[in-house]
DNA sequence: CATGTAATGTGAGTTTTTCTCAACGGTGGT
DNA sequence: ACCACCGTTGAGAAAAACTCACATTACATG
């Protein structure tokens, strides 16, 4: 294909004078100076090696040559800036599907959608439980909310949120009946934990400085569940004390349904935001920054 | 009207990319690197906040935005190609309208339009007769051939193609009967001339060193002309010595239908030939060339 | 399974284009 | 006659685009 297309921004600056009839007209449309409209039309009539306005004193008129040109042009710009508005709008107006742990979702997530929904109304965000690994590059997934440890996947952006925090939690019961007694009495009550978390209860008691053997130990009648969602459940109904993310307790602690009198320690684990390529960039980084806010300020 | 154009060079790149499905190819076609389209490619990802490509290894694939852009880029830009071809078909195909005064058109140009046509073909010159004053303002005329002394016009494009030289020339039977008699003999033949170029006797005579008073008495005698071409004719039936341009009569100089022994002059004036505001300037320089060549090689 | 080939992506630096600023020149209204 | 407005233009600054060289990835082949 001969390349016989001229300079564009030449042929928008043509286009534009032509339909305002003014180049300072058309200048301040395209938020230039009239001296770069000028130029550019000129550039464009070099290219034709004709002239397309006669300059008629106080304006411009188009000659023969350029009212053959402009009638042409101005269709292909209209459709052009048709065709990219459409797209604008479809890529606007297309929902936020963002994947998250159910247990994270329905303890954390969903008592605080009404509110995101009212900060951030563009992004029409469209929440679903992922099971297993979160993985956006399913094609209907725009981005996925996880607890994920270092290193991070390379092909899709990871936007940390907040640094995971974990602590036993249990029952009000249960902790009550434990405050009069040393801190490692806490093995003699049924532990429970998640399937998917096997490290959680030994990161936590190594960092609390509690005896590694006896965790061993303890967790041997302890019971394990397959989603962090039951394991709260177990907890919520005394069966024992549960090793849990702060984050998805926190609603709990704050109802007094569930208690930490241990703390909670950091792990190397982050709640991360996993854009899928082709998530328009803009709207995750609103979500990541309206998700770190929350975090933060009603943690 | 909103800015809601992106960039049209990035627009252009993503609708090579897009039509040929590959980067590489899409640049051979636009003549850059695929650095650089890829990068343009990038800036449109980016204005759009989407991928329009999915990267599958071997080549690209248009994603779902990708695809939509793409159907209505590649519209608009196919009308941006047709219309400016046409533009130039237009342009080229045009005929060029030399006007020219009507003694050097009979006399010089008409006898060289033959060659004209054949080593020029791409000009399709059309050549008239001007009356009066050659003016390539006039909506129908390309540019115009004449000449004119300096200051030249502001307001149109002035090429110089070679000096005007005038001259006393007279048909063979009158020149024969003074070569024998002193150079101002000259002045007791009728002297004859043209309305329009009232000057032409006394710079001549000036230049030759002849006597200016013993002009004014001879012209008394004389006879002034409306055309240059009623001039020649007179000149050529032998009613007396005509001033004439050299260029016009050197047709007949070489025939040997008219004789010039008294030699040439060069005046302050020349030969332009004036562009009309609009005229594609290559064809007006190609047209120069043309002629300064045939005035210096065939004069 | 290493290796080669062909494709895209990217960092740095350079070239080219485009823009702005400030001035000039012409036109029309008051 | 002056003023306000508009388009044009030269010089220099700013921005965009391009090239080059290399990295990276996927597919094909020996």
């Amino acid at each position: 294909m001969l390349d016989s297309l001229p300079p564009l921004n030449a042929l928008k600056a043509f286009e534009a004078a032509a339909r305002l009839g003014s180049v300072t007209a058309a200048a301040q449309e395209l938020s230039v100076t009239h001296g770069a409209v000028s130029r550019q039309i000129r550039a464009l009539e070099a290219h034709f090696d004709t002239s397309l306005f006669e300059r008629a004193g106080r304006g411009l008129v188009l000659t023969r040559y350029g009212r053959q040109l402009h009638a042409g042009v101005s269709e292909a710009f209209t459709g052009l800036r048709a065709s990219c508005r459409a797209l604008n709008r479809e890529i606007e107006g297309a929902p936020f599907t963002l994947a998250c742990p159910g247990s994270l979702l329905a303890r954390w997530l969903i008592p605080r959608l009404d509110r995101l929904h009212r900060e951030l109304p563009s992004l029409r965000l469209n929440a679903l439980a992922s099971d297993g690994e979160p993985d956006p590059r399913r094609g209907d997934i725009s981005a996925a909310l996880a607890f994920i440890a270092p290193p991070w996947p390379s092909d899709m952006e990871v936007i940390e949120i907040a640094p995971e925090t974990i602590g036993a939690v249990a029952a009000p019961g249960i902790a009550e009946r434990l405050t009069t007694r040393p801190f490692d009495a806490l093995f003699d009550e049924t532990l429970l934990d998640t399937a998917s978390r096997p490290q959680a209860w030994p990161q936590w008691a190594h960092a609390c400085g509690l005896d590694d053997d006896a965790l061993v130990r303890a967790r041997q009648s302890g019971q394990s569940f397959e989603h962090l969602y039951y394991l709260l459940e177990a907890a919520l109904a005394g069966l024992g004390v549960a090793i849990a993310p702060r984050l998805v307790i926190e609603g709990d602690l704050q109802s007094g349904r569930l208690v930490a009198p241990w703390g909670f320690v950091d792990t190397d684990a982050r709640l991360c935001l996993l854009l899928a390529r082709g998530t328009p960039r803009q709207s995750g980084e609103q979500l990541a920054t309206w998700l770190r806010h929350e975090v933060t300020t009603r943690a």
